[in-house]
DNA sequence: AGTGTGCCTGGGAT
DNA sequence: AATCCCAGGCACA
């Protein structure tokens, strides 16, 4: 039986507070803004202005900032006894409390992170952050999920932000629960693992317009289900950096920058520094890092990772999302 | 082992 | 208006 009143985004905790919550949070510590539009994750979309809506943990969350107080509202979930489970993972949601509503968000940001006293650290190794670091306030690394981040990420490759997150919301679209429709629009989980390796899901993902990349997700994630499966993957979360970045390399699709990009955004690996073309010629023309050749050799990933590391120290790759 | 090349796609530049 | 260019790399040879 389908809910009678369909659901509208919620803007503010002005018009309807019971429905939502806050956490304290100042700016220093985090800027919503900054760390939902850097890239890190493409499912947060600016519903209106200073208000985010996207899925986390399989439920739809608008957040929004105001002062020193992070507020977020949950919304319902639609036709959840029609819904079946075809993954492993029998995540029968019942509703979810404050605490762990809380606890979700508090964990998604890393809140436990004091972020303040990381600039200071860096800021006094390093005056090229300071400068930056002035401009770029409150700008952290999220705790997201391994195969939401692993799958996206395949996705980045010698590609365009924009393309990106298209690609991103039609794979969820058409591989992903739907979990709610908020003024007529509908929202979906990140596909499953399981969602990902039928037989036919690499056609399907090039009628999306993956391009190339439709055999790199589907090739991962059928070797993810007939290996570790998203238990192990998860579980690369205790394994130390460069087991993790190996078991990732493995994967098609998956090269030394988007493993790293997994292993810091949902590996818990924060000296991991995904090296782009752009950090690339920071490196040479801002800090003055000496590498022969025209291309970013294995070598001078390697090189540029580790002179952050030294710089920056073993959370580099927190620093460089900044 | 370290390099060079081609690649789906589509938005912006020419 | 067509065509070129190339982007948050990667897999191959
Ligand atoms: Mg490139
Ligand atoms: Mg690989």
């Amino acid at each position: 039986s389908r809910s009678p009143t369909p659901m509208k985004l919620r803007d503010a905790p002005s018009a309807c507070p019971s429905l939502w919550r806050c956490l304290p949070c100042p700016p220093a510590e985090l800027r919503l803004d900054l760390v939902l539009s850097s890239g890190q994750s493409f499912r947060w979309w600016e519903s209106s202005p200073g208000a985010w809506t996207g899925v986390l943990g399989g439920r739809v969350w608008t957040l929004r900032q105001d002062g020193d107080r992070l507020w977020y509202t949950v919304y319902g979930e639609e036709d959840e006894h029609e819904e079946e489970q075809q993954g492993g993972c029998p995540a029968k949601a019942a509703k979810l409390d404050a605490a762990e509503t809380d606890r979700i968000l508090r964990d998604y940001f890393q809140l436990d992170v004091g972020l303040s006293a990381l600039y200071r650290a860096w800021g006094a190794a390093d005056p090229l952050f300071r400068k930056v670091a002035n401009d770029f306030p409150g700008v952290r690394v999220l705790r997201q999920d391994p195969v939401e981040c692993l799958f996206s990420f395949i996705c980045t490759s010698n590609n365009h932000i924009s393309r990106i997150t298209a690609m991103i919301e039609r794979l969820c679209q058409a591989f992903g629960r739907r979990l709610c429709c908020l003024d007529s629009r509908p929202f979906h989980a990140f596909p499953s693992l399981s969602a990902l390796t039928g037989a036919d899901a690499e056609a399907r993902l090039r009628a999306l317009g993956f391009g190339y990349r439709a055999k790199f997700v589907s090739g991962s994630a059928r070797a993810i289900a007939e290996g570790l499966g998203t238990e192990g993957l998860c579980q690369l979360r205790t394994e130390p950096y460069a087991e993790a970045r190996r078991v990732l390399c493995a994967l098609p699709g998956v090269g030394a920058k988007v493993a790293d990009c997994v292993c810091l955004l949902s590996l818990d690996k924060a000296e991991a520094v995904p090296v782009d073309t752009h950090v690339w010629h920071i490196a040479q023309q801002r800090y003055g890092v000496a590498l022969g050749g025209k291309s970013l050799t294995p070598r001078a990933y390697q090189e540029i990772g580790d002179f952050f590391r030294g710089l920056w120290g073993p959370r580099a790759g927190w620093a460089q999302a900044v």
